[in-house]
DNA sequence: TTGAAAGCGCTAACAT
DNA sequence: ATGTTAGCGCTTTCAA
């Protein structure tokens, strides 16, 4: 046993090896060693009647004695084509949005034995037609799908050979099939409503690319509730664009930096919210923020605020149950489930608990 | 166009349906089409060589044509039983640390286009063994585990039968496997001997349950620490078992609240950390706190503390990459690889940023 | 209650 | 350069 240090810090411990390779058991060994017929053996694993209990727990001792395990893979090849398992196409695993959406989707397909075969794509449209083609050829059985491309028109061959598939958090273009998605404009325009209602006139707007659909849609609702509040909107003071909150920090301080500032924000996404705040809290500044999207520990941040909030987990489960009930035969036209928002506050003042 | 609203505030909008399920291709089907053999349909598909141009063009118009997509199942029965997938079996999909080694072993396995089939195992060792054994089912090739359980034994069989696979976060019990862990007991150690170095006696220990193994070796080098510095362990102020960040929030309000209540926190997790800066941010005491794991928005706390820092991500890389060397036949003996941790200021005083 | 034979869609080995 | 044949490990007839 001996030890080293590589140069990234990493510590290696060896170890003795000592197993050897073995065939895995397929159900002629089973039935050879059972001395029945293949057949037979396929009955006991797959709980089929007509087999006698004496002759079941013969089966049962070898597939114990011998470790055998039904290839999946060749059962899905013969059988009606299951292979259990959805495939989800999301933008970043790594981001809690999405992983509380595996997670989500997770949880209604485990009690079904179905697994889940993710891929991020990184929000890159080329990527997610990769990631559809990859888990089209093996086969899953539906499709959950965080669209990062703006045109789906490609899908339609999938569709047609009848892989169910529903969008979540943004709509499918060129074709129709389930999705579940926010009430973005609304939420959107009730959270700017509330900035302008505490008498903001300047209300500054940060978001990511206005290439991702919510982020379109969430400008759409701070435009309604500056029309409708009779207010000409100021491009100086919208920042489309920002992706990473160090980028939306950097317009945060720009736009504080400008002779006439904004004196409020209203927030895209929680990564522009979290750079707004770090903004703010750098200058030392308390200015309204409304941000779209919940997140932890958002109410133990230093600054008051204000978010839209709404549920991953929900939107998760809403399109995987979905997505089952067209796995079970459903044919009634494609479904569009909007889910709400609502305005949550969150944030403290000063150094204690708000009271 | 009709639209209804569920009693749950979901808004469900039908459209209509328009498609037809017609059958998928096979490769005969192209061959057939395109007056070829299905060995030349499958060469070209392959990218193998001795293709004819023109024949080669004349498959890949009917390939297009029909919307040839070849299966991935089939091809896994047949040829070397490669399922190009890799399992892998963490605690919480929606939880940060272990989303975050996901996508870092989706990241190493996407060049080699090898999907990720992910599953849940909520920390129950039941569940974790249903879990590879479907996985093992499926015949992924190799195997990614952060164990739930206490002995993996059960998982010898599959060794036998070649599926190789590493441990994450927690090593591996009653088998020789590779892993990859922190150097939790160090880290450990190190975190509580900072508190010490500023002067504390009574500094607390609040984690999550000890049988996780990660908890478990925290907890020693928060022993060590004390045994060096000739303190002895107070047993009323450890408390072992707190798993959500509210009960860690409850049990220091409960120790702060001691006739003589500790003077500095040691945090096992990330959640326990988060509970401590809550119930002291309530109370508006300010507490020295050092917590084991990093997290978003740490810097931001309104409180300021030290944590224990590591990267779950190169735990998963890393990993990741073993797993894929002994799937490329490297047959050495099994590593242990142990990742370094390193303390770093967190959270903030007052309310602006640090100077 | 049990078993024999065919075949899922592909790749591998061997012709031609 | 192209094609033929066998067979991966299972399920599905169909027979006994």
């Amino acid at each position: 046993m001996d030890t080293m240090t590589t140069t990234d810090g990493h510590q290696i411990v060896g170890g003795r090896n000592g197993v050897e390779t073995i065939r895995r058991p397929t159900m002629p060994d089973v039935a050879r060693a059972a001395g029945v017929s293949l057949k037979t053996v396929s009955r006991v694993i797959n709980n089929e009647p007509h087999v006698s209990p004496k002759t079941e727990a013969q089966v049962r001792e070898v597939v114990a004695r011998l470790g055998f395990r039904r290839n999946h893979i060749a059962r899905s090849l013969r059988s009606s084509q299951t292979s259990a398992s959805i495939g989800l196409v999301i933008g970043d695993l790594a981001n809690p949005f999405f992983s509380t959406i595996a997670r989500a989707a997770e949880i209604v397909a485990e009690p079904r034995h179905f697994m889940l075969v993710a891929g991020s794509s990184d929000e890159d449209p080329e990527r997610e037609r990769e990631l559809v083609s990859s888990l089209c050829q093996r086969r899953v059985d539906g499709l959950l799908i965080v669209p990062a491309g703006k045109d789906h028109e490609y899908l339609v061959p999938e569709l047609e050979m009848g892989t169910p598939m529903v969008f979540l958090d943004r709509p499918p273009v060129g074709i129709k099939v389930d999705s579940v998605v926010l009430d973005n404009r609304r939420g959107a325009r009730r959270g700017v409503e509330h900035l302008l209602a505490r008498g903001h006139r300047r209300v500054a707007m940060v978001s990511d690319s206005s290439s991702i659909f919510t982020m379109a849609e969430r400008l759409r609702g701070y435009r309604a509730a500056l029309v409708a509040a009779g207010i000409e909107e100021d491009a100086s003071i919208v920042r489309i664009g920002p992706h990473r909150p160090e980028e939306a920090e950097a317009a945060a301080h720009e736009l504080l930096d400008l002779p006439d500032p904004p004196t409020a924000f209203f927030a895209g996404n929680n990564r522009a919210t979290v750079g707004i705040i770090r903004a703010l809290w750098e200058r030392g500044q308390e200015v309204d923020v409304v941000g779209v999207d919940d997140f932890e520990l958002a109410d133990m941040l230093p600054l008051p605020f204000v978010v839209v909030s709404h549920d991953p987990a929900e939107m998760g489960r809403v399109a995987t149950e979905l997505l089952f009930r067209r796995l079970d035969g459903d044919n009634t036209p494609p479904q569009k489930i909007v889910l709400p928002t609502e305005l949550v506050a969150r944030g403290s003042r000063g150094g204690g608990a708000p009271s």
